[in-house]
DNA sequence: TTGTCAAACGGAGCCTGCCTCCATATGGTG
DNA sequence: CACCATATGGAGGCAGGCTCCGTTTGACAA
């Protein structure tokens, strides 16, 4: 294994991801990484020493919500009703994406990027997702036409398009859910 | 009125618009202006004078295709079958935004921002659009508690989802219109 | 305690893109 | 053909991304 940091190296590496929480929740994802440096009190070259890329910013700040999502996927995996786990999941999944604003972007461009560093953690995340699916798909409870690329599209499409509505009525984006996943149901 | 433009005015304003066209078609509407006013074979400040802001580009470039929709959708107005009326006017707006990059995300923030150039015809057009949806409900065809704003986040998160996929299954798009589609029925 | 050096730091500097401003050029008209 | 409103175009200011490299420093061995 490698060496331990230095402690100079960890203290920055701390200082970084804390304002990256901070205005990641402010501005969103896009936020100015000059600015998030200056604001952590470390150079610019710094952060890029740390943080080669933004996605591996970004990686490092949501990776646990990630993994708990995983989890999440795991655990509903035996609940009744296919369908119903599917859509508790999803909620959990686009309700995340709206922590930060360009998240949901960021997400879509990761699926389809697997250099990026966010690519690990964010794909075994959509397989357990996947999973979900196919069981409620072998269940017959939704319709066998959709695969878990158009899954994900549907999902984040309507977190990404909500996000950009600046409305705050908090029903609203579990409405559209709903008709999501309403017309993924199997057909009579 | 004002008198008509002088020529060469004209010829750098047609020139700035046939080059828009190609490299929105290109690269998306984020194209670099400064490297479309190059290709134009014209002033970073000429494009500016015609074109003030880059929605004022973009609504040049797209008014007669949203005056063509606007026109359909009234078209469709009294079409049998309020709701299918409905998913085929859908199916062309999602299309026609697919047509350039980005159009998804510039139609989004238009809705917000009045002051935008691209503002009025779009605004025509997704009127035209609620028409249809207000008579899909009121045949109760269409579930009564989505507004127009929900339904053009949902057809625009789609639209703007599957353009960064790039896939080109042209059959992906209409069937994820589908799920939305019904799953805006009303149930049983 | 001190010397050594790999590891870490930080910001100057280069790039790209947006947009404004204004000195210069020119088409159209009397 | 002279005049000038209209139009041109690019220099320059700003912001953000990212790299490179001269300087500093923490950790460890002597």
């Amino acid at each position: 294994m490698s060496r331990p940091m230095r402690a100079d190296a960890r203290r920055n590496y701390e200082r970084l991801l804390a304002e990256a929480r901070v205005m990641f929740g402010e501005r969103g994802v896009d936020a100015s990484l000059e600015e998030l440096a200056r604001r952590a009190g470390v150079g610019i070259g710094t952060l890029y020493r740390h943080f080669p890329t933004r996605d591996a910013l970004v990686e490092a700040v949501v990776r646990d919500r990630y993994d708990g999502l995983t989890a999440r996927a795991e655990a509903l995996r035996d609940a009744d009703g296919a369908r119903d786990a599917l859509a508790t999941w999803l909620r959990l999944l686009i309700e995340g994406a709206g922590t930060f604003r360009g998240m949901s972007a960021t997400l879509m461009a990761t699926l389809a990027d697997e250099t990026s560093e966010l690519y690990a953690s964010c794909h075994a995340m959509r397989e357990a997702g996947a999973d979900l699916l196919t069981r409620a798909q072998a269940a017959g409870e939704v319709r066998a036409d959709i695969d878990t690329d158009g899954l994900f599209t549907l999902a984040h499409g309507i977190a990404w398009a909500h996000e950009q509505r600046e409305v705050d009525d908090p029903e609203r984006l579990p409405r559209l859910l709903d008709v999501v996943v309403f017309g993924l149901a199997t057909r009579d």
